[in-house]
DNA sequence: ACGTAAATAT
DNA sequence: TATATTTACG
């Protein structure tokens, strides 16, 4: 993303990778510093309705707004819009958004934190429930829109079924796994077995391999689903891994997976990725240079959400081996 | 107001 | 190029 190649060289000042679209805008920023948090506020008109209201603030040095229009490219575009019939046409119509002077859309950064807040608001609601507006309630960030939210679920689920494709496979597979494995160890052995990782490796693992390797397009992104779905394991936070870059730990290889009869599958899609880890490849994504603390959005410290364990959602701790 | 496809930006 | 996010349509 931010610009191939450019590596995140601060000796020469470039903070690349800001959000700014300005074509024309103040481009000479180079200047180690780091820009604070731009705040977008186009409160516009405070009209009652305008539940679009956009105020993002984006953190460390990315310039959001501050005064270039964002918005316009697309305008430009879609005014010129090709629209050339092929599927479902998009309509010229365009430009109706706003432009009204202010709106600036700008990209909503989704820090760590409010992927996690976003993960968390799926998991209170439950898939079923886990609807935009409703996320976004939960979330309690009220710089984001339905749209935005929309989008990020949008692409998480994208993700998803991509690795739903796995997931089935892994399912046969994991259903003949078991049984066999049933038939022929006890728990206490396969914990002897497989147990050993400490930590808190759940003591049930699936055997052998947990997932067949994907053959199918398997873009980057594809991931083993690590945690699957246990909330506390979501990853702390997780700071943007330094720069060193290292990729995210490799998901502890393909092997370990929570045993899938005792736990249910996961509640949403959204559980497998933590964000902002670009996921694989990211040789040097400039992202990891900032966005490390500022929480854009000023994440307002809603009240600690009690977690309500609302039935489902969470696995039951691993069943103790009692034998 | 939801899901998804297309468009666009980095 | 690929990916992320926005915008538009049904």
């Amino acid at each position: 993303m931010g610009g191939g190649e450019g590596f995140p060289d601060f000796s020469d000042g470039n903070l690349l990778d800001m959000s700014i679209n300005f074509d024309d805008l103040f481009v000479g920023i180079d200047d180690g510093d780091v820009l604070p948090d731009l705040e977008v506020d186009l409160a516009e008109f405070s009209a009652s309705g305008g539940e679009e209201s956009e105020s993002v603030s984006v953190s460390g040095g990315k310039v959001v707004g501050g005064k270039g229009e964002i918005v316009s490219k697309r305008e430009q575009s879609v005014s010129g819009n090709v629209n050339p019939l092929g599927g479902k046409g998009r309509k010229s119509s365009s430009q109706s958004k706003k432009n009204s002077q202010g709106k600036r859309k700008v990209k909503v950064d989704w820090t760590p934190e409010l992927h996690r807040r976003f993960v968390q608001a799926v998991e209170q609601l439950g898939v079923d429930k886990a609807v935009p507006s409703r996320i976004l309630e939960i979330m309690g960030i009220d710089c984001l829109t339905r749209h935005n939210i929309a989008s990020h679920l949008q692409m998480e689920n994208s993700i998803f079924d991509e690795e739903l494709w796995t997931m089935q496979k892994y399912r046969s597979h994991r259903k003949h796994l078991l049984f066999r494995e049933a038939e022929a160890a006890t728990w206490s052995q396969k914990r002897q077995i497989y147990g050993g990782g400490g930590k808190n490796m759940s003591p049930w693992l699936v055997p052998t391999m947990g997932f067949p390797p994907p053959m199918k397009p398997l873009p980057q992104h594809f991931r083993p689903l690590h945690v699957w779905g246990h909330p506390s394991v979501d990853q702390p936070l997780m700071q943007v891994w330094p720069k060193h870059l290292a990729p995210p730990p490799p998901a502890a290889a393909w092997g370990p997976t929570p045993h899938p009869t005792l736990a249910r599958p996961p509640p949403d899609p959204s559980f497998w990725h933590s964000h902002h880890q670009k996921r694989f490849q990211a040789p040097n994504s400039p992202r990891d240079s900032i966005t490390t603390t500022t929480t854009p959005c000023h994440v307002q410290s809603r009240t600690p959400r009690q977690w309500r364990p609302h039935q489902t959602n969470y696995w039951s701790p691993p069943p103790t081996p009692s034998f």
